[in-house]
DNA sequence: ATATTTTGGTTTATAATATAAACTAGTTTA
DNA sequence: TAAACTAGTTTATATTATAAACCAAAATAT
């Protein structure tokens, strides 16, 4: 009747990262940060169980003399993000 | 950007209940417990959250010997769920 | 009749999760 | 050169989801 629905995916912040990263080629640290309203250790948190899941791509470089963090979507995210809201209208659809 | 979802509904379960409630005039215990493949426990906890909030209302009766516990869902259950789907959207509509 | 299992739940213990607070390392500004 | 800011990470805490353990009554089997 209902489907699982992914719990990786299944968490305001980790959604919020992944709905701004289906749209953009991708995205800093601060720039998430900021759109998704949220405090950098619980963002970092969640940003490495996304990399850890292997949904997005975490690189770590220096923007000058700045740390920057550039996040995005893998092919395994995007699949896993549809997948999700393919499941997710079976109990809000109706 | 992103307005917050309801933990109260962002729960796999208690959305599934929801979801169900939305489009039957009233459920049993064990037809809820039958469609969300939920164990009994898990069931009557995520209820009794659902009622405290008011989303639903639980009665408790007998048909026949056997107790019988029949929820339906309030007018303040509906539009929480409506306004869950609205902000959800947000998320998953690109 | 009386054990035994089943039904329809509730209560409680545990494991997982989300989140912010505390921390780090380097950089800019006063 | 001290203070404050940037860009994060690590860790502690509080919340949450979930199943296991439990309960009372009813149905079934012996």
């Amino acid at each position: 009747m209902f489907k699982d629905l992914d719990p990786l995916l299944h968490s305001q912040l980790r959604l919020a990262i992944m709905s701004l990263l289906m749209t953009l080629e991708s995205a800093e640290f601060t720039y998430l940060k900021e759109k998704t309203n949220s405090t950098a250790g619980n963002l970092s948190v969640q940003l490495d169980k996304l990399s850890d899941a292997g949904y997005i791509h975490v690189e770590k470089s220096f923007k000058g003399k700045k740390p920057l963090t550039t996040c995005k979507v893998t092919p395994k995210g995007i699949k896993a993000f549809e997948d999700y809201v393919t499941a997710l209208k079976q109990y809000i659809n109706k």
